[in-house]
DNA sequence: TGCTCGATTCCCGATGAACGGGAAGGTGTG
DNA sequence: CACACCTTCCCGTTCATCGGGAATCGAGCA
């Protein structure tokens, strides 16, 4: 009922026995894991059998993990392993040169995705871990990806209702439309203490070969963590690097997707 | 005929789509995925459905790409990302100090599956790749781990069949017990030419709370690198950091499991 | 414009694999 | 010893999967 296409087939329990394993759960048991996926446990254990048996789950002793052969089909077929290889170089230059929390990210759906991070310090570790999300409205990744997609994403993200997180998030479309503009004419973000209190988020695009924002750079500055100028500069020049990385060559204002 | 247990279940057909996409097809149309997962195209056309509505798959036009959903449930829940959480400031570390190809591998059957490196240039961009695999006998994480493995999996090793990948592969079952038994003492394994020519690879296990050797960290050091002692050095502090990350306490020696 | 070929979508009847309740066996705990 | 819980196995029912095939779409070509 809460969600409109909740079926039952094979791919959706394969998913929740997926999602049942977490940071939290790395290795459940059979039955643990028949309770967290919500399944009858004889169908837990046949299926369970059947993953087993191609190795997307292993056994170690009694307990079940996610299989490194799931993990290793997965990443070696996701446009994200690309995008991280690329990127991993350039983000250890910023890192190196600005000393603060990098991350890169993806936009999907109504959040960004982080697909690595690298320097991350006591006030960063709980933000922008790999392979977890935030809302888009919140964090500079998500409005500067915001920024440059297409027409429709944009609309779709200006029609949501955008909960306040902070004293300082943007909700309203009109302001948001103007923030947008004026990225899209800077070519970055900078957001203070958009997630992190006393902090500032900047981030830039990272274009693939069709033009296209496919990933967002950023760091984060604490208070007292040297002149915006300096980060927004290495992150330009990564970002450069990152694009050219992935085929992009065009100068970054044209790759610009005006709606 | 060839593989003993290849059925034709939901499981494994879902393994074939995915594997129908890798690093030299990281998007696909419908009926190229069916032609590579060898699949009736109408089947194809059912289950690709089913996976984009739990947005396992993504279309981007016409084209199918592993969804970043899938990524990232896959990486939130795999072993795997753990350890690279840990692992990577240290290797950064180690890439810092000696300047070399710096990687990070799992044992999986046969293979070394490497999970994270760093510091790679032209020479290694080949190898110790991301998500990729390497035979256990024909490097030095493989030699490492195998020689702190269990009993039955150092057995299993000893009795299969190791091709010679290089004239320097050792092959032998009584020469590499020997091997094994210094890797066991020293706590490292130093082995010159494994895969890249006139190149040494080293490289130390990496153990959990468990005391179990869960992982390989190795450097490459090219011809004229610099002396193997200051990369074992390096990646015997890189090793007990990341170890110690994974809740191990133990002194390293006490940590071995000896057969 | 009409033709061809391949990709994609849709339909539908047969079938057999998935389903899950339940019992039996195992293990550890109070 | 009793109890609770985990794991494994069995088995009759049923319903979702299967894939051939037809219809539609669309690009390229003569």
């Amino acid at each position: 009922m809460a969600n409109s296409s909740s079926g039952d087939s094979m791919v959706n329990r394969l998913v929740r026995i997926i999602e049942a394993f977490d940071a939290d759960h790395r290795s459940l048991s059979a039955a643990e894991l028949a309770r967290r996926a919500d399944l009858p446990s004889s169908t837990t254990y046949r299926i369970v059998e059947d993953l087993l048996g191609e190795s997307l789950l292993e056994r170690h002793g009694q307990r079940l993990r996610l299989g490194n052969r799931l993990w290793e089909l997965v990443s070696r077929g996701s446009p994200v392993l690309g995008l991280r290889e690329a990127a991993l170089p350039f983000m250890e230059d910023v890192q190196s040169v600005v000393g603060h929390h990098t991350a890169l990210g993806v936009l999907d759906g109504n959040d960004v995705l982080y697909i690595e991070r690298i320097g991350s310090n006591e006030m960063t570790t709980n933000i922008a871990q790999v392979a977890r999300r935030l809302p888009a409205h919140g964090t500079s990744t998500g409005l500067v990806l915001t920024a440059f997609a297409t027409a429709e994403v944009q609309e779709a993200f200006l029609r949501r209702r955008l909960p306040a997180l902070t004293d300082t998030t943007i909700t309203d479309p009109a302001e948001l439309r103007r923030v947008f503009a004026e990225i899209r004419r800077t070519g970055h973000c900078v957001m203070p203490g958009l997630i992190v209190p006393e902090s500032t988020g900047v981030a830039v695009p990272v274009f693939d070969r069709a033009g296209t924002a496919v990933a967002g750079l950023s760091v984060i500055i604490p208070r007292h963590g040297g002149p915006v100028a300096t980060s927004v500069t290495a992150l330009r020049t990564a970002s450069r690097g990152i694009s050219r990385a992935l085929g992009w060559h065009r100068p970054l204002g044209d790759a610009v997707r005006r709606p």
